[in-house]
This record gives C-alpha cells, sequence and structure tokens, in this order.
DNA sequence: TCTTTTGTTAACGTTAGGTTAAACATAATT
DNA sequence: AATTATGTTTAACCTAACGTTAACAAAAGA
C-alpha cells in the first residue's frame, strides 16, 4: 500500500515567506500548492482536493478571510489554519467564526507549525473519513450530486441548490432513515447553535421539503426535541 | 428539552486563576469540574465522561502532560488543551506529541479561549455512532426504537412517543419482567422524585398501557409502593 | 373503615416546529 | 458605481407536541 502524501494548499502573497514555507514543507513530505493571492487560491482550491489550507490573513484583493469563506461554501469539511499578522484578537476571533481550526502568529516557529498540521491531521484521520468522501446520493427518485450542488428528479432536469440547502440535505441523507440531530447540523453547517440559527435551520427543512415534493415515498420527518430524519420508502 | 451542556474538566493549581476561569466558562453554559492538581484530576476524569479537558502544564507532583498522558490510556478521542506558561516551544512540542489537540500560552485572552473550545467541539461533533443495540427492544409483538423514539406493532405503522413515554418504556424494558422501582424512573427521568413528578409517572404508566393494549400478552403491572413491572407471557 | 397509593381523563400552559414574507447581505452583472 | 440576482437570516403568526397539574375514581393495605 502506497502512502500518499497529505496535500496542502498554501495562499501567502509574500514571495519570499512563501516559498521558504513551502520548501519547509515539502522537506517533511506534504505536497504543497503555492497561490500567491486569493484569486489565484480559490482557483487551485476548485480544481484539486486538498487536506489542509493555510490562508495569510493579509493579502491585496482578496483577504484570508473571504477566501476562507468562499472556500467553506464549497467544502465544510476541510481544515483551514489562519496566519496572521500578530497577536491580532480580532482576525483570530473573526478567523474561528468563518470556520478556521487554528492560527499562528507570524513570525512563527516553523516546528510548531508542523506538530499542528500533524494534530490537525490525525483529528481528521479518527473523523468519519468515509462519510466526508461522498457526496453522491439516491434519495428515492432523486439524485444528489453534492459536488456539483443539484438534485436530479428521474434524471431529468436538475435542481440548483444554494450552499446550505445541499449541506443540510447531504446531512439527512447521510443519516438515511436514521435521525439527524439537530445539533449536528448546526455545529457543522452553522458553526453555532442558538435561537436564530436553529429557526434558520427549519426554514432550510422547509424549502427542501418543497424540492422533495415530487416523491411521495420520500420525507422529512421531525422527531420532536432532537432532530430530523429523512425517510425513504422502497416500495 | 434538556439540552446538555458540554462538560469539562479543568485542572490548574493556581487556585485564583482556576475559580475565575471556572467561573467564566460556567458562565458561558459549560459544566466545569475543577481539580486542583495532577492527582485530583486523574481521579475526576475517571469517575465521569468529558467532552474537553483543560490542563494547566505547571503543576506540582504531577505536571499537565504526565496527566495527559495517562488520560490517553484510558481515552484516546477527549480533546486535551494545555495551559502554557508562555511562548516555551519546548512545552507546546511536548503537549502534541502526548497528543494534544491545542494549547494557549498564558495570559491569554478569554474569549480566544472559547473560540478554540468551540472550535474543538464542533470538530467532534461528528456522528456519535451510537451502537443500536442499546436503542432496540422486543416486547411481545412491539418493536421499540428508542433512538427514533417509536413503537411498532406486528411491524406495522410506527407510533411516535414521545421523550417521557420513550424513556419510561425503555426502562421498563430494561428491566423486563422485572421490578422497576418507582424511585429509578423518577430520578433518571423526571431528576426529582416528589409528589408531583410521581403523579406525572403514573400518567405516562396509563399512556403507556393504551399503547400496548394491542398485544394481551403484554402488560404493566404495579408492585404497590414499589414500582412497575413490565410483563411478556411468551406462550 | 379509613388512609394511602394508583388509575385515568381532561384542561392548561409552555415550547418546538412549519411556513411565509420581508429584511438584509453578498455576488454578479451592467 | 449602480443595479440586479441570489442566498441567508430574522420576524411573525400559527399549529402541533409535550408535560404538568387537578380532579375524581378505584384498589390496596392497615
Amino acid at each position: 500500500m502506497e502512502e500518499q502524501n497529505k496535500k496542502i494548499l498554501l495562499v501567502e502573497d509574500d514571495p519570499n515567506f512563501g516559498t521558504v514555507l513551502k520548501d519547509y514543507l515539502m522537506m517533511n513530505d506534504y505536497d504543497v500548492v503555492h497561490a500567491k493571492n486569493g484569486m489565484e487560491g480559490f482557483e487551485k482550491f476548485k480544481k484539486d482536493d486538498y487536506d489542509l489550507c493555510i490562508l495569510d490573513v493579509m493579502m491585496p484583493y482578496k483577504d484570508g478571510f473571504t477566501l476562507a469563506k468562499e472556500i467553506r461554501e464549497k467544502n465544510t469539511d476541510v481544515p483551514i489554519v489562519f496566519l496572521t499578522a500578530k497577536a491580532m484578537k480580532e482576525d483570530v476571533l473573526k478567523g474561528y467564526k468563518v470556520g478556521a481550526d487554528d492560527y499562528l502568529n507570524k513570525p512563527f516557529d516553523s516546528e510548531v507549525l508542523l506538530m499542528k498540521i500533524k494534530a490537525i491531521m490525525q483529528r481528521k484521520a479518527t473523523d468519519t473519513v468515509a462519510d466526508s468522501k461522498q457526496f453522491e446520493f439516491k434519495i428515492g427518485r432523486f439524485d444528489l450530486n453534492s459536488k456539483l450542488r443539484f438534485l436530479k428528479f428521474d434524471g431529468g432536469e436538475p435542481t440548483k441548490l444554494s450552499p446550505k440547502e445541499n449541506e443540510l440535505l447531504r446531512l439527512l441523507a447521510l443519516h438515511e432513515n436514521d435521525l439527524m440531530p439537530r445539533e449536528l447540523a448546526l455545529t457543522k453547517i452553522w458553526r453555532d447553535d442558538n435561537y436564530f440559527t436553529s429557526r434558520s435551520m427549519d426554514v432550510y427543512i422547509a424549502k427542501l421539503r418543497k424540492y422533495l415534493k415530487p416523491d411521495p415515498n420520500v420525507e422529512i420527518l421531525n422527531i420532536h426535541g432532537e432532530g430530523f430524519r429523512l425517510v425513504i420508502n422502497n416500495q
């Protein structure tokens, strides 16, 4: 069995620092793709699958946060680490809000970075890997392609799904016929669990139910106080 | 609604700092158990299940690393965050080696700590794939699915159960054909044992008897002054 | 008999969820 | 830069679900 190197997307506008960091990571057996700005970073992200993104916060045109948000719309799971100029508390908090896994204050120790990367990769490894790789689902007479964010009925014209619609339906599908806890969706998709995000989720459930109406054998049931259940009656 | 707070084990020998931190976390809806040293920390860890451990590194007798190692031997999954005195690189690296998820340099910003905790909890939010064994019961001609909270008769249409109905029937099923003491249900389900909760429980027993009526071989008997007994006559 | 415990039904108050529409935010287009 | 399209959150209103309590009846034990 051939151990595949982990792939890292590094987005850093400082050419010197970026190159040094890239080389250092490659020396430590990571495959690194280096983008010089936010735009390029997003292009490269769309073209490939990465195990980790390291984003500089301060970049011209498109800063690290904006990029992170775009990345999160495409992929809720990939770990993101920010490089912040100094101990800017605001930046750190903002980073976590857009779904960062960690941050590092520049200048930082390269060994510490390596350890952080290792720790993050390990966490991911213990997470349900099988789940994150699954992007296509058969839901009754529907086909959900979660990567392209569309839903087909009877193989006809696909309906486009918004990022949130897509993620929610995907989570439900992953738990097909079983309980999908409210809390899970809220922490995974909304990254926060409060009254308003909860109501927001209910709104999305309503939207999904509309989409799924054409097939009477598919329904989203509520389990009061617990969550939802995507039931597929196959007859 | 019984949204369970996340439980944190905080091991910190400085009594002032420890108390302040504990209060701050509790203000933010975490259940916190505070241990004053490594030994006590390990004792408390063994006695309960925690969602997160926050360990001070510098402690007399047993330092945070040693404690972390012991914790890891018992549990490979629980997230651990270290509090290090300052940016001691050695400490940070050592921390990651014993399986830390993150670290914080003292003094640290409390909001940043909160965000880190949130981020860590969210990662862990990935499905607690509870074994279905514990949640499925055969009760005469009924099937109880305690996770999805429904009761099926002869494999037909499932009847939805409310949380309390479900818990109560599950407790009875766990004690099948045996005494299920009143007090047990009251403390486990109602978390209080007084006249009113007791009457409330009787109301639920009545509801359950109605649900179970279709199978004459299943009944809930009362043992005066003691509790109830779910009897299943298999002929 | 008389007291305590249990059985049962109905009424009530509270919270969670379903749904729609408006407000707000952001990205895309002109 | 201004406008339009798209996505998301917030607000509002309504219904359903749930749990508690009260009230009265029946049974058990003393």
